[in-house]
DNA sequence: GTGAAAGCGCTAACAG
DNA sequence: CTGTTAGCGCTTTCAC
């Protein structure tokens, strides 16, 4: 049997309470008890049980983060942004890959039972649910999205901004007049922004757009590749292709490669996200770098103060994209 | 207040125990108070506080997953898996990152109260901590590694049976006498088992080993890449490169195409692992399938399984590897 | 400074 | 079939 509190305080020779003291630094208690409490715990290797703490102190130190699929490089990157901060301030964190398309899934409502806040990374989550969290001042932080009419904890990449830049690079810099734009799922809010970020540079140089819809898309190098064999069955061909996600890129990059074309002086190919291995691809890739460790551990910040401060303003930031230029769109080695 | 068993109780006019009963399909309990009950819990949106339930239960319904870090598709593909599994059985998955080097982190000994079972995919935990989970018959799998003289739930990579066939490949299909093996970390178990299948294959057809060590490495692309630079360094250059890993092999590549050689022409390269772009390089990697994500769910299945049987003979699998011929090592297309 | 006791929400005998 | 009651391990008044 594990050692409790009662074990201790037997051995001991005082009450429970005293051993609760002890062990959180509580105040009047004599140094001597609270060391000699503290010995006798470390040498049985005593765990408080999070289960009793949990119920007594009514919190779990736990956090959640939910996002629609693991796979990829871009939620490993938010998982590990969001594990360092937690694990700094002693919280625990659960990882839910939520990819229903119930946008009020039963599954979610038992989650405050089992932690402290939430981060909301997946846009299929109804905003039912998300008025309910609100309702109940239940600590979260979405990332990526906004309700209408909500002042909620959100963090999202300046999706739209970013698109602009990277667009008007390309027109401006290479000359750029026919671009493609290759959607990720085109119900997915990253690449509406993408999409509308793109749209607007077009217009301020009164080009057309040029866009692969995705009927059933994702953000997979499967995705980009086959999308990209279609644009190359088109009578005109693109002189640029603007992927919504670096990883969509890189299937990009194969499908011209693979018929005979070269890039950039085929047709130029960028990206958006700045994964790790964006820089190491053939040629490297061109692309928005968002940040998104950064944001992950941004976001897990802004939700242990909710957590900590529940009457703090609500913050919304819209964290900052760079253009990151290298070779994929035409440019020489920076 | 969140709703509890009382606040049923009281409003269906029973007592708590016949709430419990009907909330946990108990027996003996008519039907209609179960109907009756049941309705008015979901009226309430009750839900069960978790620490409760573990408090009295002795359970957490919690599994954790330890590993080095989460950067790289390695860890997402892990985690998938066993998220998946996780939740199907109702378990919640936490995660951590430990890469503390210390091999008895004192942190470690505090998961064993706020879970049902650990998955270790860290390879610098110490054996100490293994053998008092062991003793104290906490339910764990270990991942990637065996601890000599122990009987316990393992899954791991056939590391050493696919260098060994793919370094075979090198030889005999593509002629190659001079194959570097680039290592990822030196004091990673996967290095060295991978690095003993190569041995194996180059001494069976009596070629010497060319093996490019890594001080203070990592598998990244920017290990990858550096270390391929200094091969290119060398007198003599290598006919193929062995990656530890696939994420190196992405920085090979890159290395070999900036100095204006080309794949598989002049250097043939080749890597490990299988992740999703590999397909999608330029060339497409040559490599070996581990299936990470099939390891993740399997090692979480058989952590359920220790923990509802304890008494069940521990297995340990080895899971098979299969060479993935693209062209990166002078294959045509497949 | 320390102890007694109540209570957190739920489960599981044991009675009825 | 249903209710009473005693914990599960810990925190926290409130006395002493």
């Amino acid at each position: 049997m594990q050692p409790t509190i009662y074990t201790i305080a037997e051995q001991a020779g005082v009450s429970i309470a005293t051993v609760s003291r002890a062990l959180n630094n509580g105040p009047r208690i004599s140094e001597a008890t609270r060391a000699r409490i503290l010995k006798i715990a470390t040498d049985l290797g005593y765990q408080p049980s999070a289960a009793a703490r949990g119920l007594a102190l009514k919190t779990t130190e736990t956090l959640a983060l939910i996002f629609p699929q693991v796979s990829g490089p871009y939620f490993s990157e938010l998982i590990g942004g969001a594990e360092g901060v937690a694990r700094q301030q002693n919280y625990h964190l659960l990882v839910y890959s939520l990819q229903t398309n119930k946008p009020n899934d039963p599954f979610l409502h038992l989650l405050p039972a089992r932690t402290d806040g939430l981060i909301l990374s997946n846009q299929h989550i109804g905003e039912e649910y998300i008025h309910h969290l609100h309702q109940r001042s239940f600590p979260f932080v979405l990332m990526g999205r906004e309700v209408a009419g909500l002042k909620l904890d959100t963090v999202r990449p300046d999706n739209e901004g970013g698109a602009y830049q990277l667009t008007r690079h390309l027109i401006e810099v290479h000359g750029c007049q026919r671009i493609a734009f290759v959607c990720g799922s085109e119900d997915n809010l990253h690449t509406q922004e993408r999409l509308a970020g793109y749209n607007r540079a077009l217009q301020a140089s009164g080009l057309p757009a040029w866009v692969e819809p995705s009927i059933r898309g994702d953000f997979s190098e499967a995705g980009g590749y086959a999308r990209m064999q279609r644009i190359l069955t088109w009578a005109e061909q693109p002189q640029a292709v603007f992927a919504a996600s670096d990883q969509m890129a890189v299937g990009v990059l194969a499908a011209i490669t693979q018929a005979g074309l070269h890039v950039p002086e085929d047709i130029a190919v960028v990206g958006f996200d700045d994964i790790p291995s964006a820089a190491y691809l053939q040629p490297a890739l061109t692309t928005v770098n968002q940040a998104i460790f950064e944001q992950g551990a941004l976001a897990t910040e802004h939700l242990l103060q909710r957590i900590n401060w529940p009457d703090m303003a609500p913050r919304s930031v819209v964290w900052p994209t760079r253009l990151i230029i290298r070779r994929s769109c035409g440019c020489g080695n920076p």
